[in-house]
DNA sequence: GTGCTTGCAAACAGTTTGCAGATAG
DNA sequence: CTATCTGCAAACTGTTTGCAAGCAC
């Protein structure tokens, strides 16, 4: 997980050298979405940049959510029944897991044996291009609250 | 992967068992879903039962499938980006392998290390639930087509 | 000044719900 | 006979798009 500010400053060079414009509400996103802090939904994001600036509007979120996620900068995990979470701070893919209570996100730092993918690569014949794993669970806070 | 047959019956016994209607639109649903062929989304099963009921509406499809859900005889698998699609023939939870050309899916047989739900139990302090593993990739047929 | 960006509002798609008439048991 | 089920239509929700005015460069 690197350090925040690192993070904003290489998410600004990288919309500068793509020749983006760097919009105050730009900036501002770019700031909470290096801050890693959690897996921020759009709506939870709006509610943060609509405290700036009161004329903000989901779309905006949603399209710079998307050059980022096109620019390989921001990590899009979908949920079909949920919001999808975004996380900008580690924009590669990487296990979740996920509270089924009050749906906290947190990442886990345990892999997938390589030889895993290479037994499914063989047994199909695909071409594995990714995968992705989550998993479920209670969070500690939840299991007190009852 | 159980005879289709079989899993018909085992179907229809347990809606009969929890004193659910067996009305033909169901009993056709059950027969599609046995047939345990590929990994239907709810407009491909709308498709084939609208050819024998041609007033069948999807609202019935959803109905049915949310009933057998509950019962834990159907698996949804949930995309943010794709229709839900459904498992009635192996109804537990499975890896899956999913075609990024043409969305086929196909069942996987790998599973987790168990060691591998533990370690993150024991990281995170969540009581774990349950998991999804889905593998990405271009099917044999999509790699020659091009 | 140019053209990318913003932000409002309308569109979108898959799923869910409400309800009146039909039907399984 | 009665409660459940069907199926139409409308509602819902999160996301995307169209477009005119605004602003970064």
């Amino acid at each position: 997980m690197a350090d925040p500010q690192a993070r904003f400053e290489a998410l600004v060079s990288r919309l500068r050298e793509q020749e983006h414009r760097l919009t105050p509400q730009r900036i501002a996103l770019l700031r909470l979405l290096a801050a890693g802090d959690g897996h921020p939904s759009a709506s939870h994001l709006y509610d943060q940049l609509h405290a700036q600036f009161p004329t903000t509007s989901p779309a905006t979120i949603y399209k710079t959510l998307s050059l980022l996620k096109n620019l390989g900068e921001v990590l899009e995990l979908g949920f079909s029944d949920d919001d999808h979470r975004y996380d900008g701070s580690k924009p590669y893919p990487h296990p979740h897991l996920i509270c089924v209570r009050c749906r906290k996100i947190i990442d886990q730092e345990v892999s997938l044996a390589h030889g895993l993918v290479q037994q499914v690569a063989r047994q199909s014949g695909y071409q594995i291009t990714g995968h992705r794993l989550d998993f479920y669970g209670v969070c500690p806070d939840c299991r007190e609250g009852g």
